[in-house]
RNA sequence: GGCGACAUGGCCAAGUGGUAAGGCAGAAGCCUGCAAAGCUUUUAUCCCCAGUUCGAAUCUGGGUGUCGCCUCCA
């Protein structure tokens, strides 16, 4: 398989450092607000990854990090007067909810940074050991100019990076270049051989990622716009306290935008996936990002959204067979067309093609076309399980056609019996009535060749 | 200013040298009490200019336009 390297910046041939087995690492969410659409796009995007390098074999080991020790925690947290292991605790359920809910795959690491404090120690005793690194006044610096290869993975000449680089007030740089390994913090800081402070960030994720995966691997994904100066800075301390290289496969996902800007925070242009999911489902807001190339833009607009869910149903509403298990689908062509287009830097948008094409064909009864559009389906991270109606969305349902027909029913299938029964006599008024009663409710009543069925309305 | 992308039908989008996947929307037909779903058919010459080539959306050069990174940011 194929994947694009940001740091040679060309599409390479993936090969694991140790065969079959993946290490891979992502850059995780800063816990102290919503998630929006463009944490969704990334974390969707890398949980395909993670879905397709099982599905390929692989042995992978997924690591996402949590940063729960961060100026804007600290902020939040003063702000409502809460510590801030209440404020992460309570964004970290937040987010995890809101993963959950767009039917991503649980990582099967997901550490805490301050949980790791102890290696991001260790490391930066190194890096001062070794010359890398030097303590100010209790803060710890990184120096850059002193690692040639600083700027190779965001393709910036040092030169122009030293005119933007500035010192902060109160800061005591070499140069303006280096950056923070570790803040003094008397208030919320940690003990450590520099006095009490806290961790910088770049420093967090070199340490998880080294504690929990080795100090060299495969894949290390994330948002475009960590390049600089996050994943440079990562590089730097990384390979400077290991003297290895620290990874194999820079992966970065491009941005959501709306109005043609990207969406962010800080512009304060986003949408919650929370927001998102009460209009949209999963199945929807997946398709919307796997339509586009993982690396390009990807516009919101509400009519994106609505062709997506459209798009989404029409999956969904596939002629639904019982899985044949004893099917060998690496036999088949779908697998060998999905596997090459995914292959190709996971070339989502081609790979869905498939898809509707075994949607049709399962439609028109071709055998296992369903057996394959599932598990080629749910390797995307699809869904294709209708949401059933709970027993007390069905009693209520009874209850309020019982007061529209002015007539006690004791279940639905006996509603459903006479109105079977009303079609048959050709009793339109009553057939419908239960149908549009039904529908007030968000629950959908079909009159299929096999018999009428209902279902719940999806987002 | 430095660096990196992108520009394909009404909308989204695949396609990296041989005459344009797929989805949505639209139209027509079938099915159907109606509805929903489904099935069939149907809509493009690829931002502009020049060049390379027997042949280019696809390569080269030059434009134009849009976006991102260079500061916290997925």
């Amino acid at each position: 398989m194929k994947l694009f390297n940001s740091y040679t910046n060309t599409i390479e041939e993936f090969k694991p450092i140790e065969e079959n087995k993946v290490k891979m690492y992502v850059c995780g969410p800063t816990v102290y607000d919503y998630a929006h659409l463009g944490h969704a796009r990334c974390y969707i995007t890398w949980d395909v990854l993670y879905r397709y390098l099982k599905f390929k074999g692989y042995d992978v080991t997924y690591c996402r990090n949590v940063t729960d020790v961060d100026d804007k925690i600290l902020k939040k947290a003063e702000k409502e007067g809460k510590t801030p292991e209440e404020v992460s605790q309570y964004w970290y359920k937040q987010f995890s909810n809101s993963m959950k809910a767009l039917n991503t795959l649980k990582p099967d690491i997901e550490p805490f940074a301050t949980k790791t404090l102890g290696e991001m120690i260790s490391i930066v005793k190194d890096l001062i050991a070794n010359g890398y690194a030097y303590e100010a006044n209790g803060d710890v610096y990184f120096r850059v100019k002193k690692f040639p290869r600083y700027g190779q993975l965001s393709k910036q000449p040092i030169d122009q990076l030293e005119s933007g680089a500035r010192i902060e007030v109160g800061e005591q740089k070499e140069d303006p270049l280096d950056f923070a390994l570790w803040k003094k913090d008397e208030k919320f800081g940690y003990n450590s051989p520099w006095g009490v402070g806290r961790p910088g960030w770049h420093i967090e994720c070199s340490a998880m990622s080294r504690k929990y995966l080795g100090k060299t691997i495969d894949i290390h994904a994330g948002g475009a716009d960590l390049i600089f100066p996050h994943h440079e800075n990562e590089i730097a301390q990384s390979e400077c306290a290991n003297g290895c290289k620290f990874v194999n496969y820079w992966l970065h996902n491009g941005f959501v935008t709306i109005n043609k800007e990207k969406m962010s925070k800080s512009l304060g242009n986003f949408l919650t996936i929370d927001d998102i999911l009460k209009n949209y489902d999963a199945n929807t807001l997946r398709l919307f990002i796997l339509t586009n190339h993982y690396r390009m833009p990807v516009e919101f607009s509400d009519e994106a959204l609505s062709s997506a869910k459209a798009g989404a149903k029409r999956l969904v509403n596939a002629k639904q067979t019982p899985i044949n298990e004893s099917l060998d689908i690496t036999k088949t062509e779908e697998y060998k067309a999905f596997t090459e287009a995914m292959d190709e830097d996971l070339n989502t948008s081609k790979a869905l093609a498939i898809l509707f094409d075994l949607a049709n064909r399962a439609n028109k009864d071709e055998e296992n076309a369903y057996t394959i559009l599932y598990k080629l389906g749910t390797t995307l991270g699809f869904t294709f399980e209708k949401a059933s109606l709970t027993e007390e969305e069905l009693t209520k349902a009874v209850k309020e056609l019982s007061n529209a027909l002015s007539q006690e029913f004791d279940s639905m299938d006996s509603v459903l019996k006479l109105r079977q029964q009303a079609r048959a006599e050709k009793n339109w008024e009553i057939a419908d009535k239960i149908r549009i009663t039904l529908d007030n409710m968000g629950i959908i009543l079909k009159d299929t060749k096999d018999g009428t069925i209902i279902e719940k309305k999806s987002n």
